[in-house]
DNA sequence: TTGTATGCGTTATCAC
DNA sequence: GTGATAACGCATACAA
């Protein structure tokens, strides 16, 4: 490994001091066109970069934001630390990326305690600002311990959470609009003459599920019957999908109408299942989901399914976070509303 | 923000120098159990945390990996960053992600640029090492500039590409084995009687993509005949799998027997098209897929396809680029051999 | 065993 | 406009 070049013999070869040098770096105006050129052509030929670290000991800013997420390979989250990427990389901001597993195939034991871990090295690491998408902020009642350590976080370096608001804590929240969606989809169900509608996918005890399954009820309240006999959760997933229509089916006497599943995943597990019992959506049963991933609209059938602007989310969150950063006052938030798109997987009007 | 304490405000609480802390962090033996209790129990109670910025300056060392991938959207390079995010924290190592988006639905123009734009970051963030997934590295012949810029990156920090060898670079490679999985599936379409069999998905112009239709074309001159004409490149995606099989719906008089697919994802699109033509796969043409992505076992129908041991290839990666970084001699690579997942796809026997 | 002093690469404050 | 120099937080060679 060639040794990197430093500032001071950038200087050297320059002939002038390490603070004109300094002083080209950050383009201040008082240093005299010649070395400046001079300084210039020297940095080019040494293809000089200065280090970001000796930089962050003096500023105190590392130009680094932390990701946190639950499991990447979720499509939800690969969206969002997609887009929150892009968002960051355009303001000169890099990522230092997070994947606790306390949620998916690899599920670890103790969530809890491995998060709060990485709090730990993210602290070290002295990065400018966290965002967190999911994990044990997302359960309806998060360990003490947990939020304790989340506190902490967010004293020394600012915290935007996206996802539900959690009550007592000092971070900043970005929440999702989870009952619109919900209310367009059941009312979409029933407009389509679907009377019994039950819920399948999501995690009992997070947020997400509990407030979508809470709208789902106030929805179908409104309009037909709620059954919670017909409320099959269990993770997010495909396999969730597939578990939860599988059980549904061999438990219940005659299939509901018409599901609401947690999102796409979900949603193509419960398509496997019926299939694998000569079954078809939309044909035997109706199925829309709560939350539209890439995709969905190439399965069979095509899934109709909620926009949630997942992409849109993960600008805001940069956005957001950025401001919390450079201690700007946070407007208030421009909720994106959830759209309804329509495409096969609910059939057309049924009975 | 609370400001953040110090190892100088560590050493003036326990009335010791900062020297003694120091050791007490690094476990060196050479300080007294008295000392070293007292520090610690400051330590805890302060809830100190030594700066990796101050570490790095003096040791040379972050404890990061960079991760530059051309679409952390794309399952394949998903899945091998949550394996090489696992991998590095189980060594203390922390991960700087760069999606460059030189490929996706967000396309950036001058991929060439982005990444070399991307290689002046990682430098100045005076990371351990880098690891590279897909990207202008993997096309048939990289940009010049491109490959100086690699050659460049090389020289200061230790560089491992998942991905085919390039000529004339430095760098130490993690290859594939593209080709055993081509045959496997061959022979698998063949076996079941079909004959005529094209290829679909794919970018022209990138390493993976001529390596397995070359593989590809070897294979199936063997046994068969193969005919260039049904060989429909486009890329990666679910969508191309949907254009390349409409445009084969079309432009074919009578379709080939069986197609291979350069992924799942393009499998999943060519099914869409299939069924938007009235026709079934396997009933109307067998597929099989080249790269196992996830949930390729809930699809309709289930899809035959390779298992190329992703998980593997980036726990492996993350080995590897360890040793570089800790200059311990390579042995020569454990290349994890593909094996064929058969499941629906291809059906059974024809004619 | 312990403390002092120096240096890591950069910016900022101060003289000049 | 320019150049010393201190400071950032830590590790380490050296002294004691």
């Amino acid at each position: 490994m060639k040794k990197t070049i430093t500032i001071k013999e950038i200087a050297k070869k320059s002939n002038v001091s390490v603070s004109t040098v300094s002083r080209v770096l950050n383009n201040h105006p008082s240093v005299s066109p010649a070395k400046r050129a001079k300084v210039q052509a020297i940095i080019e030929k040494e293809g000089f970069q200065p280090s970001m670290l000796a930089r962050g000991m003096v500023s105190n800013k590392t130009k680094t934001i932390a990701v946190v997420v639950s499991d990447v390979a979720n499509p939800y989250f690969t969206s969002l630390v997609s887009e929150i990427e892009l968002a960051s990389s355009e303001e000169q901001y890099s990522l230092l990326l997070f994947n606790t597993m306390t949620a998916g195939r690899q599920k670890k034991a103790d969530s809890s305690f491995i998060e709060r871990d990485t709090f730990h090295t993210i602290l070290e690491k002295k990065v400018d600002g966290v965002i967190i998408l999911g994990g044990e902020i997302d359960r309806d009642t998060p360990q003490p311990e947990y939020l304790a350590a989340l506190e902490q976080l967010n004293e020394q370096v600012p915290v935007l959470i996206v996802g539900q608001k959690q009550e007592h804590s000092s971070c900043s929240f970005l929440e999702r609009d989870l009952q619109k969606g919900i209310f367009l989809s059941v009312q979409h169900l029933l407009a389509l003459g679907n009377r019994r509608i039950g819920f399948i996918g999501g995690e009992k005890g997070v947020k997400i599920t509990t407030q979508r399954v809470e709208a789902f009820k106030e929805a179908l309240s409104l309009y037909s019957r709620f059954d919670p006999s017909l409320i099959y959760l269990s993770d997010f997933y495909t396999e969730d999908g597939y578990q939860s229509m599988t059980a549904m089916i061999q438990e219940q006497e005659t299939l509901p109408d018409a599901l609401l599943a947690i999102n796409d995943s979900v949603a193509i597990g419960a398509f496997r299942a019926l299939a694998d019992h000569g079954l078809n959506c939309p044909k035997d049963i109706a199925i829309a989901s709560c939350d539209s991933f890439p995709n969905g609209d190439y399965q069979i059938p095509r899934i109709t399914t909620i926009n949630q602007h997942n992409q849109f989310l993960g600008k805001l969150a940069v956005k957001r976070l950025l401001k919390l950063i450079n201690e700007e006052p946070l407007e208030t938030i421009e909720l994106h509303s959830p759209d309804l798109i329509i495409r096969e997987s609910c059939g057309i009007e049924r009975k």
